[in-house]
RNA sequence: GGUGAGGUGGCAGAGUGGUUGAACGCGCCGGACUUGAAAUCCGGUAGGCGGCUUGUCCGUCUCGGGGGUUCGAAUCCCCCCCUCACCGCCA
């Protein structure tokens, strides 16, 4: 969520976020929503004041009179049943006029919400304009020595490479058909070696942030409520994306969503908090089960293991203090993180900084990590795929806008009792997603002879093997 | 799933219709005492929203959430959420 006193201020720049990111919003709806809204509760608090002023003055004294009433009769109690009245008949006056006003506020509320929630958070200045994310910029790329992704796969291994589905197949680390029989399209079966390598990826990853950079391993739910996809930005924008529990349904009391990334769970946990400033920045990192429903994707990447309804993902997370430069360094901290990973691992790739267009809402700035996945690409009948790049990992800043919706804060100034409470910054990244990154791996890893070398670090996670197959 | 008990400030815990945004205590902050610390004493210590005269300012709302009764609600009524205990079932 935006800062709807930013947006008062400067309306236009909240316009023009909005329409450089692509994202449709009625601002100036919303301004006008909301200065009614502010001169209805002046005007109630002022009411309110009287009625509070009123009720110390003449409460008492009705108090009073109402104890006198007891075992008085006839003429004696009217008389004072009238003076109650006379005393109420201004407070039940206010109360009315109150009311009324409140009423209106309250009509008002959920249609500002309603636009408030839908305000993206403007891209930051250096990130360049586009109109879809054909307009990304390269930032950087490594590769391996003696690796060059502008030469085709052959030349440079000197045999024609298979695709992650060849690959897959003749080593037997999946079955798609049983897979598509007990949940439907884009739905698989990791097997024997296919589940140890993602097992293996999984662990390797998770230790890498904890042992390696410190970050704090949390299991959390995934299935969470309403609150918590609204407050990390994914709903009301994304709700087609995520599968939904319909409890209230069958008598339950509310509903239940399938979180698509373990951001949702990692950011919720200081839901409603104040944290001490001295604890930021927390740096939380989680592996959990991925539910995407791919709406709107029919028919792109159908096969394999590219695009599926659930995955596994470790997912790091930073909640820092309100400090653009400190932000900034945690999100390049962030990618280094992944960067140091993919090399340990040989895996070709590069930095995408996202334009515009392809940000989405609760994005100040993201860059994606593509991997080179050798399978992908123009194909041709001589040399096979020419292979490219997709994308694996994805890192976002977000200044405050989570932590504004999810009301996560820290208090200011150090020690306890002293300074504002303030909405902390976020930023998250993938750490690594599988089986999406069994492709690059066993793609780039594959040998002559059909089967794939383990990188080095991972075969104490598979049981000191050096090679699949 | 059944039964019962609860949700109050950072924590613990009073308060069952009238200056109670909230006692007492702990914690924390400031000060005094002390060579320093501890102990002791004094004072302070929630958040949201709005306003303008932007101030050590004013107003308003908030005792799990929402609605209601009342001149007045933490306190009474209704719905929801959550927690705990025991029983049943169960990975």
């Amino acid at each position: 969520m935006i800062d709807l006193k930013k947006l008062r201020e400067n309306p236009a720049h909240f316009q023009l976020g909005a329409k450089a990111k692509g994202i449709p919003v009625d601002i100036e709806r919303l301004v006008a929503l909301d200065a009614e809204r502010r001169r209805l509760q002046t005007e109630s608090d002022r009411l309110k004041a009287d009625q509070n002023r009123l009720a110390k003055e003449v409460g008492p004294q009705i108090g009073k009179l109402k104890g006198s009433l007891k075992g008085k009769h006839g003429q004696e109690a009217r008389s004072i049943e009238l003076e109650i009245e006379a005393l109420s008949a201004k407070p039940t006056q206010l109360k009315a006029a109150v009311q009324e006003l409140d009423a209106k506020i309250q009509e008002l509320d959920p249609k500002i919400s309603e636009i408030l929630l839908h305000v993206p958070l403007p891209p930051d200045g250096d990130v360049p304009v586009g109109a879809s994310a054909d307009d990304n910029v390269e930032i950087s790329r490594w590769n391996p020595t003696g690796f060059d992704p502008s030469k085709p796969f052959h030349a440079q291994r000197g045999f024609r490479p298979k695709t992650h589905l060849e690959l897959v197949r003749d080593l037997r680390l999946a079955d798609f058909e049983r897979g598509v029989k007990l949940g439907g399209a884009r739905s698989y079966i990791l097997t024997g070696d296919g589940m140890a390598l993602h097992l293996a990826l999984l662990r390797y990853a998770i230790d890498f942030m904890v042992s390696g950079n410190g970050f704090l391993p949390m299991s959390v739910p995934v299935l969470v409520r309403e609150e918590a996809m609204v407050g990390t930005g994914f709903f009301p924008a994304g709700r087609e994306q995520a599968y939904h529990i319909e409890e209230t349904k069958r008598g339950g009391g509310y509903d239940m969503h399938l979180t698509g990334t373990g951001e949702v769970g990692l950011m919720g946990i200081h839901m409603d908090e104040i944290l001490d400033e001295a604890d930021l920045p927390r740096k939380y990192v989680t592996v959990s089960t991925c539910f995407r429903r791919e709406a709107g994707a029919a028919g792109k990447d159908t096969a394999g293991l590219y695009r599926i309804h659930q995955f596994d993902k470790v997912e790091q997370v930073v909640l820092c203090r309100a400090d653009e430069a400190e932000s900034r360094a945690w999100h390049k901290r962030m990618i280094g993180y992944v960067e140091e990973l993919l090399r340990s691992l040989s895996i070709p790739y590069r930095l995408l900084q996202c334009c515009t267009a392809d940000l989405g809402p609760k994005n100040a700035d993201m860059v994606d990590i593509e991997s080179w996945m050798p399978g992908r690409g123009d194909f041709s009948a001589g040399t096979g795929p020419a292979g490219a790049y997709g994308e694996t990992h994805s890192a976002s800043r977000l200044y405050d806008f989570q932590c504004r919706r999810l009301n996560t804060r820290y208090r200011a100034g150090g020690a306890a009792g002293k300074g504002d409470t303030v909405f902390c910054h976020s930023l998250n990244n993938t750490v690594l997603a599988s089986p999406r990154f069994m492709i690059p791996l066993l793609e780039n890893h594959q040998q002559a002879d059909g089967t794939v070398a383990i990188p080095e670090p991972l075969r104490p996670y598979m049981g000191g093997r050096s090679k699949i197959g």
